[in-house]
DNA sequence: ACCGACGGGACCGCCCGTTGTT
DNA sequence: AACAACGGGCGGTCCCGTCGGT
């Protein structure tokens, strides 16, 4: 990897946390040469606008959540322990998020539904990978038989990433954890008690 | 001052959609001009600063979506009609807002949470009232016998407003009302299961 | 005496204070509102400008220290005494000026002379009178024969003026009396021994 | 960055004059982008603010006068060649000056004192090292023996600054040469008549 | 590859003045 | 006679982006 490759992922890195806790529109160039300690000349090498360099620190910060998703997904054996590790990678969202600021879905999803479409498809996108970790977990339940019939996949995916995010939001705004504990605890009876067997 | 008051609030309801769709810091005085058709002079006379306007747009929308949620809550007998009464307030939130841009208090709380103290204060007192709502319907079921004992109506409140505030989110995110009904759904059956008596 | 002549003295009288501390560019309207506590149709009823109601500020500032003056000097008998009572009026005018900021002709003078003509125009003319007291009394005294033959009235004026108006602006900038106090030591000397016949 | 200290500089000598002229207040930034020839950007660029380009102007236009001072007292041998020198400098400060505006320590004397508290420390700073050279100049009298033994050399520098500012503001106000000269000729009798051993 | 200098313009806030109303 | 309401525009500051230099 050259130099210059290094410097661009590392300015991702540096502004993710930026733009995830204040916003595209609330982030500047200043902000950004500031937690990157770089001039503006130095920013504009690698990225040909401030838009471009916050989709991509969406990007990199949607992935930094995907990785703890993949993490946590890939040694769970049953299709309830998958699930309940996606949801306790929520409850670190709220309280030790990987990038500082909260769910980045979230943030971006709020901020740009009706003000930034560009960064609203990006987002989706990101959101629909969501969706189908817990679809295909579920239906991997159903196959295995650990799910009873006539569950609905896409279902479950909206009714855990509601809960989640919300939950997330929850505990942000009141910089306290029980929300989203509770909303953890929600989805924990919901899958014993009705997509269970 | 009839027709001073008169113009300020005429203000405040024409910002509210436009803070609540594009966020205080996505918001320009040229933005507030333009939807109020006043000039700067003019609306620097009802308000000290935008942040001031802000403030209070905000609180004329949390104030509007209060309002659907009194009208349907006063007419309803039963403590599971008041809940399922606050849940379809949430399906117009995402569908058809009575301020566009969706749940105020989502969009206030994800944009201020790391950046704007003030107005994440006022969002954690407008969200205060709500939690008192449902926890209200929730002890008036417990002494009417309709719940199970044994509820915590905090609880009951987190899990309700996760879950819709989370598909209102999926929802306006993905353009596609399924979201917010499937939560309210989701929340349908938790209370026949697990609330009632 | 109309009540509307007494409100427009009243707004001189309080404006005079502001003009002479923070000069013509450096007092807003607002300043005007809350130092005399009227609205700005208020203030527009009585003067057509800001610019006008600077003017006579000035005259009025001007005025007040002019009545010092004379009531000092008509009640001095020899025209030593009186030139005396010319330097006290401006130790006066550092410590305890009749208008705060110290000498509105003096900061008028320097305000104006390259940025407001009109305004300079005004101060020209009550420098004028005080130049004239001091000539009047220097005539006085060569006609009574207490001044030696020879002087100057004009050359007098000039000294006095100047080493006062100095000695003003050193004790104002210092925050110490001792400078106007050292001009006045300075003109009482030169009286003595210059001037005298 | 050998452009950009020159730029830097060339602003503060092009902005000098404005300042000197128009005072802190009355000079807007569009007169220094005209004086300059420099968008604001171009200006920010090397300021922080326009207070802090203004002080540094005042700085530059007070060293310039310093500088003249410097000049022509190096060359001077006895105490009172340099304190005629000294009160030469005030003549060209009057009808030709280095700085185009007249005095800067005057004129910022007198904005500053009741209205921008860290402008007036620098001017007493300024003023300071002028006091200092004509103390030094006296000192040096009375160790000579040029000058009368008793001599208080704070109180020679107060008399002259006074006596010359006061001139300088004089001939300002009417555009005639007459005044300042006068000045410093009652200074050019004292140092004969009173100075003198 | 990074920085420095600069443009052109948008930001919010405040300016001074006018008008209509009481 | 006083004020509230508003316009039109300037205030200083900061914005994002470009380009030349090293």
């Amino acid at each position: 990897m050259r130099k210059g490759e290094k410097t661009r992922e590392r300015i991702i890195e540096q502004t993710a946390p930026l733009f995830n806790q204040k916003g595209f529109f609330g982030s500047s160039l200043s902000d950004v040469m500031e937690a990157t300690g770089l001039k503006k000349g130095g920013i504009y090498n690698h990225f040909v606008s401030k838009e471009e360099l916050a989709l991509q620190a969406f990007d990199y910060a949607a992935a930094c959540v995907s990785e703890r998703l993949s993490l946590l997904l890939t040694e769970r054996q049953t299709a309830v322990e998958r699930l309940l590790a996606f949801a306790s990678v929520f409850r670190d969202l709220a309280i030790n998020p990987p990038v500082p600021g909260g769910c980045p879905l979230l943030n971006t999803a709020i901020e740009s539904d009706d003000a930034h479409p560009v960064l609203r498809e990006r987002v989706r996108h990101a959101m629909d990978r969501w969706r189908e970790r817990i679809q295909n977990a579920v239906r991997d339940g159903l196959a295995t038989g650990e799910f009873r019939k006539g569950l609905d996949p896409d279902v479950v995916a909206s009714r855990f990433i509601a809960t989640l995010e919300g939950g997330v939001m929850l505990s942000r705004l009141y910089r306290d954890p029980v929300h989203i504990h509770r909303a953890v605890e929600f989805l924990t009876e919901y899958i014993q008690k009705d997509l269970c067997a």
